[in-house]
Formats: C-alpha cells, structure tokens, sequence
DNA sequence: CACGATGTCTGCATCGTTGCAGAGCGGTTA
DNA sequence: TAACCGCTCTGCAACGATGCAGACATCGTG
C-alpha cells in the first residue's frame, strides 16, 4: 500500500495539511487538542515523512558521502569509522563508498548526472583522478580531498605530511644499526603520489645518515596489498646483498613481506627489521607484531568533516586549504632490537 | 551560484522545460535544430539535473544502503565490497552505513525519519536488533537480512549453514587426531544469535566423534575482536588440562588467539591448532597461516542483492525467503600436521 | 481540398514537503 | 466600542523534475 502522506493525514485529521506539519516538526504553537487529534491520526495511518520531498524543498539531504578505493584495505574500513563518528558530531549521516581502485569508477563520481547529487558534500580518496579532471568535472558537490594526492590548490585537502612519515619509518630503521634498507611500495610511474612522496622521505633519511642509496633496494608495487608484499620481499632477499631492514610504504604490504621473509627463512626482527605505515589494528595481533608510523585517523576524519561542513555551511566558502594532520613512530617487534 | 535548473536551460534556449527534460533524458523524438540549441545551453550553464527532485518524482532513488556493524571488521569490508558488486550489476549504487555495533544506532535505522527512507532497500546485518523490533518500525523500505540472527519468517534472510559450517570446523580439528577442543567467542546471553548456533554445531561434532563435552573450554566473548581471541586463548592455555586445539567463532577471534598463543609460547599446530570462520585476506598472510571455514560472500551478496531487488521491483511481493549460502572448509599452516 | 496520420513541441498537473503571508478569533486596553 | 495584540490555524506557492494530453505544423492520401 501507499504510504501515507501529510494530506492523508490532514484529512483524516480534519486539519489543513500545514498543520500536520507543524505537529510533525514541532514548529509553530499548536493547541493541545488539535495536536491529539494529529497525533491520533499519525499514529493511525503510520505517517513516516518523505524525505525526498523535504530534502527537495530545503535544498540539502544530511547526507555526506566518503568515497575510497577499497574498504576492504584496513586503512580505509578504519579511517571510514573515523568518519563516520565525526560526520555524526556535525550532524551529517556519512555514507561509504568503493571505486574499487578503478579509474573509470573514479570517473564516474564525477559525471554529470552522478548519484552524488544526493549528497551534501563528498569526501574523497582518489587513487588516479587527475587535478585537472576534478577541477573540470559536471558536477558542484562541495569536495574535501584526502590523501597526499594532487595539491594544486583548487580543493581543501586533509593528509599527514608523507614525506616525514616516511622519514620517521627509515630513520627509525637506521637508529636500529641497519644499513642496507629496502623500499616496498614505490610508484615512479604515477604523478602526485602518495608513493613518490614517502620514496622521498626514505631518500632523506638515508642521506642524512650518509647511507648510499641503492636502487636495487627499492621495489615498486602496483598496489598496496599483502600479496606484492610478500612477493617485494622475497626477491629482496633473493639478491646477492640482500637488505637487513625493509620500510613498506603501508602496513598491508608489511604484513605481506612479514609472511614473505617468513616462508624463506628469514627471522624478524633479528636478520630483517620490518616497518610499515598506517597503524592498522592487524600490525598489532601479528607475529611478530608490526612497527609502524600512525596517521592520527581520527584527526584526519574531523579536519575533513570540519572543511566540508564549512564548505557547505559557509556563507563564504573558505579558501581550500591543506591540512596536515599529525602522524606518530611507533615501534613493535618487528624493529625490536639493540642498536 | 545557484545550480542551473531546466528553467534556466529552457529560457536561454528559447525553449520549453518540457523540451529540455526531453533532450537530457533522450526520451521524445528533437528535431536536430532545436537539440543543438538545447545543447549549447546545457553546456554553457554546465546543467546537471537535480537528483533529488528526480527522485521524489519517480518515487525512487536507485540506492540501496547496505548496514554492517563495523566496517573495521575484516569480514563486513570484504562482505561490503561484494554486495556493492551485486548491487552495481542491477543498477543499483549501494552506500555502506555502520552502527558501531551499538544497539541505540541499530534502532536508530528503524526510527520514523530514519535517513533510511532516501533508499530503495536495505540490507542489514543486525547485531542486536530483535526481529519484533524490525517488524515494528516506522519503517517501510524493503529489507533483507544477513546472517543467521533472527529468522521468524518475516523478512528474508540470507546466509550460510552455521551451525553446518563450525561442525566442520570442529570435525577438522578432530579429525587431526586432536581430543581437547576449546571452543572462543560463544554468546549465551543472546538470543537467535550466529555464536549460538555455532556453539551447537561444535557440540554435534564433538558427540558425533564421541568426545566428551568440557564447558571449561568454551570461553564466551563479548564481540568477535582480535584482543579477545587472543584473552581468551591465554586463558585457556592457562588451564590445568589445556586445550589442543581451538575452534574460534570467527577468524579476528582466531588471529587474537594465534598471538595470545605465541606470546604464552604455545606453538601452533603443533601443540595446539586454530581454526576459524570468515575466510578473510589477513588469515592468509598471518604467521601460521589460518585455518578457517569461508562462507561464500559473493553468493551472499548476489543473493542478498536478488532477493532485495525482487522486493524492490516486483509487483507481487515475494514470500520472506530463507536463503542459505555455501561454505567451504580451507585448511592451513594453523591446522596443518598429521592425524 | 479535406482528412487523417505523423512528427515536434508545449503547458499543466503532480510528486510530498515547507516558507510565507495572512485569516479568524478571543481578549485586553483606552 | 474601536483599536490592537497575540495565538492558532490555513491556503497558496514553491522546490525541480517528469507524465500526460493535446496543440500545431507538415505531410501524404483519396
């Protein structure tokens, strides 16, 4: 059956269909009897108000949406709570959802006629989506971009600062005494990336530490999965010098080169010190436990949430700005060691 | 500035509105004249059509909202990332909500001016919800629920065997020649719920090989979390007849458990094996690997998704179906050892 | 030339809600 | 008694889109 609407409701209350909805919503005074009489009549008919109807006539739906690449990454399934939590605080219902790493998904969100429309703002983790290609996309939803991806100043834009997470995690290796230090995760062939920048930081780090830096040592990775890390790791043991610590550009390809190292011998901490980035909960239950550089998660999901609201709620929208959010060395037992 | 309507559009072009929606919808035969005037205007007031006012014309909104209790649980992303699959091959986009296994924010979705209400369905993987709290909500948007709790028939209802699948679990566990079978993550508190009935295929599997049933080696947990697989395991390890192996109700219990294990110096399999239930990616990579019972969540997701859309779409309702989804049993390093 | 058939295009009503302006009414005050 | 106030309550218009019925022009046919 039909739902019931405010007219129905009206006419069965005897009352003009404004009236309903002012009881409905509490808005103006209402003389008690009128309002039983409403009430009755709401309850009879189980009146649930459309929200599509007053989305519409008030401009605006609750709702933000967060897209990323893939929920199933523990990065992002953790970060998504984060905000989730925070789009709470502000009012805002946050909706997830995947592009499952794949460009043209990434495209799609900025369609004309994307679903998106729906939504107050979006937040965004985009994998491969160029500046140019968000800036001159068909569609208006207020956007906060996550991630060290594209800076180029046309949106607000929330990340840890990657090149120092990434110098943190080296230096931390070397303070152990280890000197021949591998790399998993770079990605030369991309533009803008999050990679590039953490590929930086470990350059920094071994120069101030007068370390040579070997590019031999450095694998590249398609992506940031479990699999190509057990894969990066094992063929670094396999060269002729191989290295006696492994920095992992995210915690996901450190559980992986953990399992890598493990099926070829190689003992963690003790012949190979390991260090990822991210602070995913995994890195804490393994075997052994992973060391890691944290993103404060949380800080990142309210500093997103904050810029979109202001983007929405604004009379003047801010100037896109970028935030850095903070991150923090912690180590576990897989750089346990003497120096 | 304000969004271009096809007012806006129709006035510049010199057209109706009519002609406009018409052009952008593809729908009534345009003479090419008119549909390149049409055309200039649409690009040059960069129009994109209000989703919301399209929605609450057409009575839909081409959204399913799928709810889990936490995203940061393995099992849900990866059970996330197949219903937004399903849901993509009819049509539909699926936006993922999660309640934080918080039981005032389950009931929150039931609520009269529940966000809900902007979907075409839903699909909900209740924690604490009663089915009589579902029957009786404010709310009519087509549901079907995952997993194994509540099934009084009202609503349909997917998922797998699970008081099949923890039989087999055990019954592997026995059949490594194993005696003392613990058990971790059992609710007796709730009712209909998942850990029950795997607490019932465990105890057939051990009558079924004649082991006698020892409630000191079933230890409950409150939720199915890492840290409290790995409590639990230390607890019984510190038993005065401890275990040799452990059926976890899941496997974030069980990768709790492998490091509890560790850290206590119980070496797994050889003194005591683990296995678990989901199937999830970490278990693949952890040191052992895992043992566990995969439910197959692309069916519980195609079906999910099917029997939502049959809701949604078809003109006689269908009967509340109950749907059970395969298992699979997947031996690893974690049980591996002769019988 | 009259007629119907076809092909384009338009205006009105409508989805269910809320904003706005004001109607009706009883009571207070001068 | 007139003027005014405040409290309730109402009707109309609007949000931006689409469904529907029909207007209008053009064309072919008898």
């Amino acid at each position: 059956m039909r739902d019931a609407t405010l007219r129905d409701v009206a006419s069965r209350a005897g009352v003009s269909i404004r009236t309903v909805s002012n009881v409905v919503n509490g808005y103006a005074p209402v003389s008690d009897a009128l309002r039983a009489k409403v009430e009755t009549a709401l309850t009879e008919l189980d009146y649930r108000p459309n929200l599509i109807a007053r989305n519409l006539k008030q401009g605006r739906s609750g709702m933000l949406c967060l897209v990323v690449p893939e929920l199933d990454v523990p990065y992002f399934a953790e970060l998504a709570r984060a905000v989730i939590a925070a789009g709470r605080r502000h009012g805002y219902a946050v909706m997830v959802d995947q592009t499952d790493a794949d460009p043209s998904r990434e495209r799609e969100l900025l369609t004309r006629n994307s679903r998106l429309t729906l939504f107050d703002g979006l937040i965004l983790s985009p994998l491969t989506l160029s500046a140019q290609e968000l800036r001159e996309r068909g569609n208006k939803t207020p956007v906060v971009l996550l991630g060290e991806h594209l800076f180029d100043g046309s949106f607000s834009h929330v990340a840890i600062d990657n090149v120092a997470a990434a110098r943190d995690a080296t230096a931390h290796l070397i303070s152990l005494g280890r000197t021949r230090i591998a790399a998993i995760g770079d990605q030369p062939y991309r533009t803008g990336e999050t990679a590039q920048l953490r590929t930086a930081g470990y350059r920094q780090a071994l120069e101030h530490a007068g370390l040579p830096y070997d590019p031999a040592l450095v694998r590249p990775t398609e992506r940031f999965h479990r699999r190509l890390g057990a894969t990066a790791a094992t063929a670094l043991m396999a060269l002729p010098h191989p290295p006696d610590a492994i920095f992992c550009y995210n915690d996901l390809l450190a559980m992986g080169a953990l399992r890598g190292l493990r099926s070829a011998g190689v003992r963690v901490p003790d012949d190979v010190a390991v260090i990822g980035i991210d602070g995913i909960e995994e890195g804490e239950f393994s075997t052994p436990s992973l060391s890691t550089v944290v993103p404060d998660k949380q800080q990142i999901a309210t500093l997103a949430v904050e810029s979109l609201v202001a983007l929405i709620e604004g009379g003047t929208p801010p100037a896109p700005a970028e935030v850095r959010a903070a991150h923090t060395l912690l180590p576990r037992e897989s750089t346990l060691g003497a120096i």
